[in-house]
DNA sequence: GGGGGTAAGTTG
DNA sequence: AACTTACCCCCT
């Protein structure tokens, strides 16, 4: 009986079934095949196979090769990525593109024959020709009529780059050809492009501008060699193990302490797991974290990383490696959930409720809950680690949670607060904290409780980093005269003032103006920043109330050197939430925070908690020492606030650890209820809020209730990048109903796009 | 009619 | 996503 298999790509298209060949010995679930592809082939992953009746073979094409003789991801992998499309509304290959960083795009050779007796002019018999010799409509044909026989081979891996033909000449110079100069200024600017598509997002112009250069001459592809690479191998830095190792359980939490300590817990189980020839997935929300991580790790155990930073190159070698059986420990984002570790021991996730595992683009994953699927899958230990144990945490590491889905919480807020068998409990480090009343201090953006701590660093010869919400100056420009804040033309946005550069700037889509020296509204002359400070702003104040002291600066915009301020030498630093991405400041004795508001009103369910995990995050900034930490806000008495002041923080922590998830059972949000965000966007506002009301409609129809569907409502930025969405929530109780109901929404529909993000990280987020 | 652009449809 | 086809607009 014709064999036939299912075949997944990394593409928006549901799998695709073809027959494998009676001629080749077929690879396993889970391996790669070549297959006929438009007018040539593509790499696809295996991911079902059935036995056909030989009546229904003639309406699928032939697998041209089979790569893999082995699963080419880990064990379980094709299933989980149906299982991950399924509970995350994507296709399967959106999720198998942005999980599966190698493999799948390699460059092949392929090659074409006549069968024998059909040789043709174009195609002799017995001899074989490369494969785009011959046109798509003809190769299509010949395929159909099945006249051709097709190989594929590797090649020497090359990169196909776009480079420069031609200067700009007159027949550019027309009013038609502006893109295509633009594009053609910026490629010779660039010296190569990786492509049409990346010269034109590059240049701001449609891809067919690119294409017409291609054709006409101006540029073409040239193959140049990939540069050789070698496994990249971290810097070990000495870490201390701490204790004799994990208790055994199916998912075991380390909360608690610094970075460095819940790592050093973990450590003594992973150099057990290694020295019985086992391997070890650590996974990291954000490549700094990696960084760290990995060389903390490489002083004890045999360490391999994979992140978005690696190159092709060297992805594949990591997976290579992997593959090998070798014991180590891969420490990677999410790119290394599926690599093919041979026996592992179990999966560790660190910074488990960070937000940056939110995937921000393709499908929605919540990376941790995709590893718990997996360990769940392979029946491996799952270990989470945070400063903070979140609800989600507490829930899978409690003990009926694998069947339970929507359960009472009796179970959690059941254990006492003392250390469970499953979860180690490190002490957080004793913070100074003190929060400052902005309606009692004076003065802004540094008032008077932190312009007075200032001055002691100053006078003490000492070293302090201020926390800003935003980079730039100031959050808007408005005029004085008429209340006119200056927008941006592409969003629902103020434009963001930066003084250094004189220029108004949007956050959101980058577009950028000079200073206008007149309101554009009124033409009055009484333009003034908001009150909304960035970090030039804040600096800029320090500077003032401390003209003797150096100010630097840390932000997307700007980033000082920090080198100074790690050999001691006194200064402020003036930085983002980017500083959390760099190495600590070990001499810093003060840590302001200019306004913790901007975190604690997040207009999301989980803002309270982000806020308190960013308190406790504060002591990474100076392990070691025991910085005061001046917190500006308008709510001293937030409950977050006060959870990480209290005098006994373990238990203030853990008390309030649970409050946390009684009201998240209370209210039925994730992860005891379930909650979708279906963002609808289009450049065309009726249209977008028709759609919208469509969706809830049928939402509604499919038998939802008016307490599960809210909305449409405009989005909180109700138009970005030229952009116009809406917002509709799905909100559930039972699971197998709430996924029902949002099988039923469409992903596209013409020039409206839809978007779904089931279980939001941020309610109100725009979706990229 | 040719060139540039966008929209819509297809890929097995 | 990548690519092809159909169609519209503008210029000469």
């Amino acid at each position: 009986m014709p064999h036939a298999v299912d075949v997944l790509f990394p593409l928006p298209v549901p799998p695709f079934r073809f027959l494998a060949p009676f001629d080749q010995e077929a690879g396993p679930l889970g391996a790669r095949v070549v297959v006929p592809w438009q007018g040539g082939v593509r790499i696809g992953l295996v991911v079902g196979s059935e036995q056909l009746p030989a009546s229904q073979a003639t309406e699928y094409r032939d697998v041209i090769a089979w790569l893999d003789r082995e699963p080419f991801l880990a064990q379980g992998a094709h299933e989980l990525l149906l299982e991950l499309a399924e509970s995350s509304g994507a296709p399967p290959g959106v999720v198998l593109a942005s999980l599966v960083p190698v493999g799948l795009r390699e460059e092949l050779l392929h090659e074409v024959s006549a069968v024998e007796g059909s040789g043709s002019l174009a195609l002799p018999a017995g001899e074989w020709r490369r494969g785009d010799s011959l046109g798509p409509a003809e190769l299509d044909l010949y395929r159909r009529q099945g006249m051709v026989r097709e190989r594929v081979r590797r090649v020497e891996r090359t990169i196909s780059c776009l480079v420069p033909q031609r200067p700009v000449d007159e027949a550019l110079m027309g009013k038609a050809q502006a893109n295509q100069r633009l594009a053609l200024e910026r490629l010779w600017e660039l010296e190569s492009a990786a492509g049409a598509a990346e010269l034109a997002r590059n240049a701001a112009v449609p891809d067919s501008a690119v294409r017409a250069l291609v054709r006409k001459g101006y540029a073409d592809y040239r193959e140049l060699p990939a540069p050789p690479v070698a496994l990249h191998a971290p810097e070990p830095v000495q870490l201390e193990p701490r204790g004799d190792g994990l208790p055994k359980g199916p998912v075991i939490l380390v909360s608690g302490g610094l970075r460095r300590d819940r790592l050093a817990a973990i450590v003594p189980t992973l150099e057990r797991d290694v020295a019985a020839g086992h391997s070890v997935l650590v996974l990291a929300p954000e490549a700094a974290y990696l960084t760290q991580t990995a060389a903390w790790l490489a002083s004890r155990v045999p360490v391999l990383v994979i992140s978005g930073n690696s190159s092709d190159e060297q992805r594949l070698r990591v997976w290579e490696e992997a593959a090998s059986g070798r014991a180590l420990v891969l420490v990677g984002t999410y790119a290394a959930l599926l690599a093919p570790l041979l026996d592992p021991a179990r999966i560790v996730v660190t910074e488990a409720g960070s937000g940056a595992y939110k995937l921000a683009a393709g499908p929605r994953l919540f990376i941790p809950a995709a590893a718990r699927r997996l360990a769940q899958r392979r029946n491996l230990p799952l270990v989470l680690s945070d400063v903070l144990a979140s609800p989600e945490m507490r829930l899978w590491a409690s003990p009926d949670s694998a069947q339970a889905t929507s359960l009472s919480t009796a179970d959690c807020l059941g254990s006492e607060p003392t250390s469970t068998s499953n979860h180690i409990r490190l002490p957080n480090p004793r913070q100074r904290l003190f929060a400052s009343d902005l309606s009692e201090a004076t003065g802004w953006p540094l008032g008077s409780h932190l312009a007075q701590v200032l001055r002691q660093v100053q006078e003490r010869g000492r070293q302090a980093v201020l926390l800003a919400p935003r980079r730039g100056f100031s959050a808007a420009l408005a005029c004085k005269d008429c209340g006119h804040t200056v927008m941006c033309p592409n969003c629902d946005l103020a434009l963001r003032y930066h003084r250094s550069h004189d220029r108004l700037r949007c956050h959101q889509c980058g577009y950028g103006v000079p200073l206008p020296e007149v309101c554009p509204n009124c033409g009055g002359s009484s333009l003034a920043p908001g009150r909304a400070a960035g970090t030039e702003w804040i600096a800029g104040a320090v500077a003032k109330l401390l003209p003797d002291l150096q100010v630097l600066r840390l932000d997307g915009d700007h980033q000082d050197d920090l080198t100074p301020l790690r050999e001691g030498t006194p200064g402020v630093l003036v930085a983002t939430s980017s500083i959390f991405r760099v190495l600590p400041l070990p001499h810093v004795s003060l840590i302001g925070i200019t306004l913790l508001d901007t975190h604690l009103n997040v207009s999301d369910f989980r803002a309270a908690e982000e806020s308190l995990r960013l308190l406790l995050q504060l002591p990474e900034l100076a392990p070691g020492g025991r910085p005061l930490v001046v917190v500006q806000t308008f709510q001293p008495e937030h409950e977050a606030l006060i959870a990480s002041t209290e005098e006994n923080s373990e238990a203030a922590l853990e008390a309030y650890g649970l409050r946390l998830m009684e009201r998240r059972t209370r209210f039925h949000y994730p992860p005891f209820g379930q909650l979708a965000k279906i963002q609808v966007s289009s450049k065309d506002r009726g249209a977008a809020e028709r759609e919208a009301a469509r969706v809830a409609g049928s939402l509604t129809a499919a038998g939802a209730t008016g307490d599960e569907v809210l909305g449409p409502v405009p989005a909180p930025v109700s138009r970005v990048r030229g952009q116009y969405s809406f917002l509709v929530y799905l909100r559930g109780e039972e699971k197998s109903r709430f996924r029902m109901l949002l099988r039923g929404v469409s992903q596209a529909s013409g020039r409206v796009r839809v978007r779904l993000d089931v279980d939001p990280r941020d309610v109100a987020e725009f979706l990229e």
